[in-house]
RNA sequence: CGGGAGGUAGUUCAGCCCGGUAGAAUACCUGGUUUGGGACCAGGGGGUCGCAGGUUCGAAUCCUGUCCUCCCGACCA
């Protein structure tokens, strides 16, 4: 068949290009780096974006939308921020096109050549803090808690679906508090929420941490991140939180009056994730045989496929699926029933596999004799018997089973894939033989985490939050450290 | 951005070396038989061979350029 995928042991990379391919996630497009991401793809990606949505909302923020063009004189006002981005920006230099004199179509008009270029938003930090000059003049107005569901654009040299795209989704909160506490409280909070988001909705367990300098963002302060473990034993960062301190304040002049009628600066933080999360999502949970999706954000939750010979038996099990999928969308469980005459259940199986769908109910005339189904879960691929008596309330709960056994089975292979490393050979060898977090010393410099990406490709990851503290000596150099930090080849 | 590989029907690919009527499987359409793990029979439609130049009487095939994809590297979240 066509839909065949290649094995991860064969070929992890082509094995998760295949999936998000042939499941439907997404496809290419004529331009390097851009994708459009299809119909499936975008439900997927809409449940994760409405769910995070809430839990922005739950905690006092609002939505605003800030232009897709930036002056490029923005750019150059943070320096270090400048220095991020302005290797991966698309201009714009023109507005204009006109039919080339010469025959051949269209051309860039000479004649429209924009005063001031603009930029294509790598993020939003720029517009966004000089529109908040405006709107920031005392304590009263703060805190401002502002997020934008947007598209952004990063001129990437290697590209992948999802995980490296040169234009993607994300949502960029961008907060503004009187003190530093508060920003840095806020930093925290988003950070936990994003946790909170990837484990308990994505199944996907993630370690909470602060990046070293060199991983930190352009004119942030700190950068919290959460980072993943996918089924390669390579580690992917699933969002980030950053405090900015007032580097953006002083950069725009975001001024507000105290209590005590002095001009201080705003204290400042953003956060983000992005459609790389559905990457993460297909890389961590599912098979060879495609997909496995968590429930709480699949597109579809159950799936039902009729088995029949001749339209009578057709009819009766049309009268028994309406009345299940009733009462399974009257619990809020999203279920499709795909009776389409075109293919047969066999197919069907196969094809709901490839696209994850966590539950497969079979119904045909036998069953309906005896009052069964037959259920099969998608994460282990078993099947079992059950009553049609209670039987939404049996899916509600196999669904449930379902979302923390994919968690469970995740956070087992990455804590198994967390070893303490002493020495520098063994890191060495573990980071092939094995892969995965490797815990070590490290001497806090960056001139030693340089060598060891230099000579390993393995950058620290992060330093975990609440991290226990323990004399040991730098894994690398053999000077004193304080504390074990996590290093991973990633992506 | 450097090195390598690839682009031919919706999809997977053959044809290219050695220039001469564009093929297979699968998918699709019609009709029929089927339906508990990727059904079968019969008939049918579908491709400016990635794009642009060049060589030639003639280019999918040879040459040049360019775009997209994959792998490796550099860069990057």
């Amino acid at each position: 068949m066509s839909k065949e995928i290649t094995s991860r042991e064969a070929d992890y990379s082509q094995w998760y290009n295949d999936l998000v391919l042939k499941s439907g996630l997404a496809d290419y497009t004529p331009v390097r780096g851009c994708m459009v991401i299809k119909p499936y793809g975008f439900a997927l990606w809409e449940n994760m974006r409405d769910t995070l949505d809430r839990m922005f909302k739950e905690t006092g923020h609002v939505n605003a939308y800030f232009p897709l063009l930036i002056p490029k004189s923005f750019l150059s006002k943070e320096a270090a921020h400048v220095e991020g981005f302005a290797k991966e920006c698309a201009v714009v230099t023109h507005y204009r096109l006109m039919n080339d004199p010469n025959g051949g179509g269209v051309i860039v008009d000479p004649e429209a050549k924009l005063e001031e270029e603009l930029i294509i938003r790598p993020t939003s930090e720029t517009i966004i803090w000089h529109t908040y000059k405006d709107w920031i003049q005392s304590h009263r107005d703060l805190p401002l808690l502002i997020n934008q569901w947007a598209n952004v654009m990063r001129w990437e040299m290697r590209t992948r679906l999802f995980l490296r795209t040169s234009e993607f989704l994300w949502q960029e909160g961008h907060t503004a508090h009187a003190t530093r506490q508060e920003a840095v409280e806020e930093t925290e909070r988003m950070l936990d929420i994003y946790a909170q988001f990837a484990e308990e909705f994505m199944a996907v367990p993630v370690i909470r941490g602060i990046k070293t300098a060199s991983e930190r963002f352009a004119g942030a302060e700190e950068t919290y991140c959460i980072e993943a473990m996918m089924q390669d034993g390579k580690a992917l960062q699933a969002g980030t939180s950053h405090f900015l301190g007032q580097n953006f304040a002083k950069a725009f002049d975001v001024k507000f009056a105290n209590k005590e009628n002095q001009m201080e600066y705003v204290w400042a933080t953003s956060w983000g994730v992005s459609t790389r999360l559905v990457g993460a999502l297909v890389m961590a949970h599912s098979d060879d045989e495609g997909l496995i999706l968590p429930p709480r954000i699949a597109p579809f939750q159950v799936v039902i496929v009729p088995i029949y010979k001749g339209e009578e038996q057709k009819k009766l099990i049309d009268e028994k699926v309406n009345a299940i999928m009733k009462e399974l969308k009257s619990y809020g469980i999203r279920v499709k029933y795909d009776d389409k005459d075109n293919a047969r259940p066999g197919w069907k199986f196969a094809e709901y596999e490839l696209k994850g769908v966590p539950v497969r109910m079979a119904i045909g005339a036998r069953d309906l004799e005896q009052n069964v189904v037959e259920l099969a879960r998608r994460d282990t691929r078993e099947k079992s018997t059950v009553s049609l008596d209670g039987i939404s309330d049996h899916i509600r709960q196999l669904l449930e089973d379902v979302q923390q056994a994919m968690f469970d089975k995740a956070q087992k292979f990455r804590d198994e894939h967390i070893t303490e490393v002493n020495s520098k050979e063994e890191f060495i060898r573990l980071l092939d033989e094995k892969g995965g977090f490797l815990s070590a010393h490290w001497d806090g410099s960056t001139e030693t985490e340089d060598a060891i990406k230099e000579a390993t490709k393995a950058t620290i990851r992060c330093i975990p939050l609440n991290n226990k503290q323990e004399e040991g000596k730098c894994v690398w150099t053999g000077k004193p450290s304080s504390q074990r930090v996590l290093f991973a080849r990633a992506y």
